[in-house]
DNA sequence: TCAATATTTCAATTAACATTGAAATATTGA
DNA sequence: TCAATATTTCAATGTTAATTGAAATATTGA
C-alpha cells in the first residue's frame, strides 16, 4: 500500500459522517447496505451521501454493487486490514522498546511479526 | 477515546507532510527531534512546520518539550496505540467471519479479545 | 406507458486547510 | 549587551472539502 493510498484511506475515515457510515457498514458485514438505508440510519441527506460514498469508494474503503434500483455499499475489509498493518508497522518500527502498539499483544511481550 | 478524538487523530495523519513527520518521529523514538531537524529532514519550511506540529500536538499524536532554544517533538505512542485499537475493533466487530483485520493474527484464526 | 422509488449530478455557497514570506519572540554564547 | 540561532506568529493567498436543493437518470411494478 503506497503512501498516497494510506493518506486517502485515513482522509476517508477522518470525517464524522464517513466514519459513522463506515462503522455502520462494518456492522452490516459483506452483505452491505443500500444507499437509502445508510442515509436513513445516519441522517446524511441523499445528495450528501453520494459525495461521501464517492470518497469512501475512491479510497478503497468501501465497495459498491447495483441491485435493481438500489446501490449496495459494503465495507472493504482488505483495505482496512492493510491500513491497520501500515499504522502498526509505522508505530512500532523504530521503537521496539516502547511496548508494541499492537493492541492485541500483551504490552510486556514483543509480539514481533 | 471519543469519536471526536479519533477523527482528530486520523485527520492529523491524513496529510503528506504530517504523515512523513510522524513516521520520522516514530523512528526517532521517545528521545524525539528538534523542530529544525524535522524541517531539515522533511523539507517542510519552518513556518509551515509550526502549523503542522500544532495539528499533531492538538490531536495528541505528538508531544513537545523545550530544550534551550529548541523545541523537541516526540511521537505519542499511547495515542497511536489507542487509534489502532479503535480501528481494529471497528473493523472486526460486526464481522468475525471475515478473518480478523488484525494484521498480526493468522488470517485463518479468530484471534478474539 | 406512467407514476413512484432510488440514487446521482450539478451549481452555488460556506468553511476549513495549506503555503508563503516577513516580522516577532526567546534563548544562547561571545 | 549584542549578534546569531531557533521557533512562532501573522496576514495574504489559493486550494480543497462539505452542505444544500433542484434537476436529471435509471429501474421497477401497476
Amino acid at each position: 500500500m503506497k503512501t498516497k493510498d494510506i493518506i486517502a484511506a485515513l482522509a476517508a475515515l477522518a470525517q464524522d459522517s464517513r466514519l459513522a457510515i463506515f462503522r455502520l457498514l462494518v456492522q452490516a458485514g459483506p452483505v452491505g447496505l443500500a444507499a437509502g438505508k445508510i442515509s436513513e440510519s445516519t441522517g446524511v441527506s441523499p445528495s450528501s451521501l453520494t459525495f461521501h460514498m464517492k470518497e469512501l469508494t475512491h479510497s478503497g474503503m468501501v465497495t459498491s454493487r447495483n441491485e435493481g434500483r438500489s446501490v449496495i455499499y459494503a465495507a472493504n475489509f482488505v483495505t482496512m486490514k492493510n491500513l491497520i498493518l501500515f499504522l502498526t508497522e509505522n508505530c512500532c518500527d523504530g521503537d521496539p522498546g516502547v511496548a508494541s502498539c499492537n493492541p492485541i499483544c500483551p504490552s510486556t511481550e514483543g509480539c514481533s511479526s
